[in-house]
RNA sequence: CGGGGCGUAGCUCAGCCCGGUUAGAGCGCUUGGUUCGGGACCAAGAGGUCGGAGGUUCAAAUCCUCUCGCCCCGACCA
């Protein structure tokens, strides 16, 4: 008997890690705050890497690779991105170790010690746009529209599993454009990406929106965001992208010769998503069983495991359980045929649905009699008997009405934990609840602020799509158009 | 950085308060056998500088001091 999973409405932070620990997705390492991805973690990530990367080359963009380390001086260039970014930067000193004077150790060789200190990069504008500024002459150079797989650095004091980790993997887009309406048309289409892969890929629904000004990315005009909820009621950042203006081309002196002939600097996004994805995934879908993946992500999407008794009974029921993977294989599935016989089917059941494998099929001599399979899905736990006959098909519908069964679920779910609010009294007590609370404000900081210091609740976003509803906002009673989403948030 | 918790076998932990031969359990692991339709069972085995340093003592996992690390909760952040 494997550890238990602590059941989310006991302990949902306990669940959670539980979750990842039991499903192997990613375990704790030697270093604080940073997490070894396993395999069936950093599985998840490459099929959404996958995908992402798909979608980004679709709409023009191209993959390139800047360094780990940036020059100290690069982030005295953008003001309102060093305050950002200053206090949770990991800096190199020097260049080698040496043995410690008690013999036992090592320490860092004071003669190598650097002219220049390094910045392990929190994020790679700074580095970028330096480069960029080498690249870009004419307006003929633009858009330059690349994307990079990487890893950064941020020295957080508290961090979770997948949710918030020192270091982590993501995707950052740097494009530069010769218009601000071009750079805007860029920044809203990526995030049309991220709601894309959010709702068809992840099957999490999302509010698109705008931040506002406290809660905008650090050195940015404008940052756009999709929000999801999890399943304890608090809100997640699931990715954003920025409209920079010419912020950084202003730092970094890049400019362009315009077809007027007048020279003009160039207009930024920048735009990322990151392993946190994973962490949204496990706290929208999973259960106190464990992990549950939405077909379009998982990367093992069937498994069949076989049953038997006697000898001749394994041997044929192994040679129909193999005609069955062959034939879902040859489907463009991803399939498991656990042959295995140190476990019990028993075990083998566990194991599984612990992982979140959307769909497992038994195959015992029953079902070989009875030209038939046994199939479970994940997402409900429901089990059916089908026709061994027709089964490409079935399980093809299955995984399908999977993947929506879990869209629909978290949507019904937000749905169910978002509540218009008129007052700001209704509103302190709605936010102990949990959930989107949809309120109008009236664009004021100072009344956002006192929001966040009494009730802990933030904007999350101006959504994209007004929520039009006139009446008075909260604390100042002035009279605004449309309603704003707010929450507590990881 | 504040508050709390924990460091004993690969994992989860008991033992510590009240010091006493050879440090335990469950799971996992190895070997053999019986099993197999929702986490099987039997037998035999391997596995530990009790986080580290110092101290008290005839004797320390246990008491004292220092130290290192990790986890959780807050403030800060993707």
């Amino acid at each position: 008997m494997a550890e238990r999973i602590t059941p989310r409405s006991q302990d949902y932070a306990q669940w959670y890690v539980d979750v990842i620990r039991q499903a192997k997705l990613a375990d704790y390492s030697p270093v604080r705050g940073c997490m070894v991805i396993r395999p069936n973690g950093y599985a998840i990530w490459e099929k959404m890497r996958e995908v992402l990367d798909r979608m980004f080359k679709e709409t023009g963009h191209q993959n390139a690779y800047f360094p780990l380390f940036i020059p100290k001086s690069f982030f005295s260039k953008e003001a309102e991105h060093v305050e950002g970014f200053a206090k949770e930067c990991a800096i190199v000193t020097h260049s080698r170790l040496r043995l410690s004077a008690d013999g036992k150790g090592v320490e860092p060789d004071p003669d190598s010690r650097l002219e220049e200190e390094l910045i392990v990069r929190p994020t790679s504008e700074t580095i970028i746009w330096d480069t960029y500024r080498n690249w870009i002459q004419s307006f003929r150079d633009l858009p330059v529209l690349i994307n990079q797989w990487a890893n950064v650095v941020r020295w957080e004091m508290r961090t979770r599993l997948f949710l918030r980790t020192m270091e982590f993997l993501w995707q950052e887009g740097h494009t530069a454009h010769a218009t601000a309406e071009e750079a805007m048309e860029e920044t809203l289409r990526i995030l049309d990406i991220y709601r894309r892969f959010a709702e068809e890929y992840m099957a999490m629904p999302v509010w698109v929106g705008k931040k506002s000004e406290s809660e905008k990315f650090a050195g940015a005009v404008e940052t756009y965001t999709i929000e999801a909820l999890m399943q304890d009621g608090r809100a997640l950042q699931a990715g954003t992208s920025h409209f920079l203006g010419q912020n950084f081309a202003r730092a970094f002196e890049v400019t362009f010769q315009d077809r007027d002939g007048q020279r003009k600097y160039v207009w930024a996004t920048s735009w990322g998503v990151s392993t946190r994805l994973i962490g949204a995934l496990v706290m929208t879908h999973s259960d106190d069983n464990g992990l549950v993946l939405p077909p379009r992500l998982a990367p093992t999407h069937i498994v069949i495991v076989p049953i038997w008794r006697k000898e001749e009974e394994r041997v044929r029921v192994l040679e129909y359980g193999e005609a069955l993977r062959r034939e879902l294989a040859a489907a463009g599935w991803n399939v498991i045929f656990d042959t295995d016989d140190q476990h019990t089917p028993g075990w083998k059941f566990h194991e599984y649905e612990v992982q979140g494998v959307p769909v497992r099929l038994s195959v015992g001599p029953r079902d070989v009699q009875g030209e038939q399979v046994e199939v479970a899905r994940r997402d409900t736990l429901q089990k059916t008997v089908v026709p061994r006959a027709g089964i490409v098909d079935h399980i093809g519908q299955l995984l399908e009405d999977i993947q929506r069964t879990l869209f629909e679920r978290a949507l019904a779910f937000r749905q169910a934990h978002t509540h218009r609010v008129e007052t700001y009294e209704e509103f302190r007590q709605k936010i102990e609840e949990g959930g989107f609370i949809l309120a109008r404000w009236d664009g004021d900081p100072h009344i956002e602020a006192r929001i966040k210091e009494e009730t802990k609740a933030t904007i999350r976003c101006i959504p994209l799509e007004p929520i039009e509803d006139p009446g008075p906002a909260l604390i100042s009673g002035r009279p605004v158009r449309h309603r704003v989403v707010f929450a507590r948030a990881y």
